[in-house]
DNA sequence: ATAAGGTTTAACTAATCGGTTAAATTTATT
DNA sequence: AATAAATTTAACCGATTAGTTAAACCTTAT
C-alpha cells in the first residue's frame, strides 16, 4: 500500500508482477524477477524473505482484477438491462486492459484451489449478491425464470473465456494479426450485451 | 495407436496421461510417473527417450477431448438449431466425462502457444467449416446476422469455461459439494441450448 | 539350454533453483 | 566526518530433478 515513488520495493512489486503473470508461480524464476527489476536476487530476498511470500503479494493485488467490484453497480436501482451493460462493459474493458489476467489467475487456482478461501475472506467474493439481483430482476418480471447461477455462469463465461484462450484464438481465428484481435475484442462488450438480452429479457 | 493389451507401454501412457494432467508439464515429476505406472525411472526412460517427448505423445492424444471432431455433426443436412442441438450435448457429455482437460489444454497452450501450430495441421483443426455453416444458417434466415466468430465463440465458451473454471464454481457456487456440482453441470446442456436458441434463433 | 529382450536396482552426473552468507561498496542521514 | 542503511558481489549450500549407466535379474521364445 505505502510505496508510492519508484522505491525499490515498487520497482520489485512491478517486475514480480510482470515475470508472475507471464509465466506463473512455478515458471517464474527469482533471477529473471531481480533482472526485471535492475536489482540483484540478493536484495531480492532481502526485501521479499521467500519467493512464495513474494508471490501471495502480487497475486492478492492481482485478484482485483479478476473478480472485480460490481456491488457498486450491481446495487444501483435502475433496471436490470442497465445494470447488465453496465458490468458487461465495465468487466470488459477491465480485462482489455489487462488480458493475462484470466489466463494467470485460472492456472494458479487451478495449481492451489485452497488458496480461494482465503482470497473469498479478504476481497469479500459473495456471488450471492449477484444472484439475489438476478433472481429479483426475475420476480419483476424483467427476465426469464431460470437458475440465476446458469445466468451468471453465461455471462461471466462469454466475457472471460475469450481473454484466457487468447493464444488459441490468435492463431486459429486471426493467424497471429494482433490488431484485428484487439478489434474483436473491443466488440465483444456490445455483442455480449446483445446476445444476453435477447436470450433472457422479456419483451413486452 | 498400437498397444492393445496392458502393456507396459500402454501402462505408461495410461500413467503419463494422469500425472500430465493433473500436475501439468512443469509439475509432472518423470518418478511419479513411473510409480503410477507401477514400474522404474530407467524403464520410463527406457521406453520414452525424455519428459518432452512422452509429454508430447500425451498432449497430442488429449487434444482431441478438447477440439473434438465436429464436422460430422455440423455438416449433416438439417436445420442448424438441430446441429446446434447436437454439438452442444456432444460437447458437455464429453466435458463431463473429461472435466480436467480444459484446464489442462489451456495451461499448457499458454505455457507454449507455439505448439498449436502443428497440432492444428496435425488434427486438421478448422474453424472456418464451423463459420461457413453458421453463415449458411444466416442466409437462410434461421438465425440473426452477426459476426459467426462471435456465435461460436459464445457458445464455446459457455460450454468449456465452466469446466475450466472448475475449482473456483466448486468453492463460491457449491461450497465443496461434488454432488450439487456434477448435478448443475448435467444440467449445463439444456440451458445454454436455451440460452443460445432464445439468442440468436429467428421465430416465424 | 540359451540367447534376447524386458525389468530392476542403485548409484551417479549435470544442471537448475531457492535461499544464505559475509564482506565490500555505495548512498543517504545526522 | 561519522554512522547507519541500502546495495552489490560472489561464492556457496541444499534440495530437486531429468537423464545416464552398468550390472544383475527375470521372462520368454527358439
Amino acid at each position: 500500500m505505502e510505496p508510492k515513488k519508484d522505491s525499490t520495493e515498487e520497482k520489485i512489486l512491478e517486475a514480480a508482477k510482470t515475470v508472475f503473470v507471464t509465466k506463473g508461480m512455478e515458471g517464474a524464476r527469482m533471477q529473471e524477477i531481480a533482472d526485471e527489476a535492475g536489482i540483484n536476487k540478493a536484495l531480492l530476498h532481502y526485501y521479499f524473505r521467500s519467493k512464495e511470500r513474494l508471490f501471495e503479494a502480487i497475486f492478492s493485488n492481482v485478484i482485483q482484477y479478476a473478480f472485480p467490484k460490481l456491488t457498486q453497480i450491481i446495487k444501483t436501482d435502475t433496471t436490470f438491462v442497465v445494470k447488465l451493460e453496465q458490468i458487461i462493459d465495465a468487466y470488459i474493458d477491465l480485462l482489455r486492459k489487462h488480458p493475462y489476467i484470466p489466463g494467470f489467475v485460472l492456472k494458479e487456482l487451478n495449481r492451489d484451489p485452497s488458496g480461494l478461501f482465503k482470497l473469498a475472506l479478504k476481497h469479500g467474493l459473495n456471488p450471492q449478491v449477484i444472484m439475489d439481483q438476478i433472481e429479483m430482476a426475475m420476480d419483476r418480471g424483467e427476465i426469464v425464470r431460470m437458475d440465476p447461477r446458469h445466468v451468471g455462469l453465461n455471462i461471466v463465461s462469454m466475457c472471460v473465456f475469450p481473454f484466457a484462450v487468447r493464444p488459441i484464438i490468435n492463431v486459429l481465428l486471426f493467424k497471429g494479426d494482433e490488431k484485428a484481435l484487439e478489434m474483436f475484442y473491443a466488440e465483444r462488450a456490445n455483442v455480449i450485451k446483445q446476445f444476453v438480452i435477447d436470450a433472457i429479457v422479456i419483451k413486452k
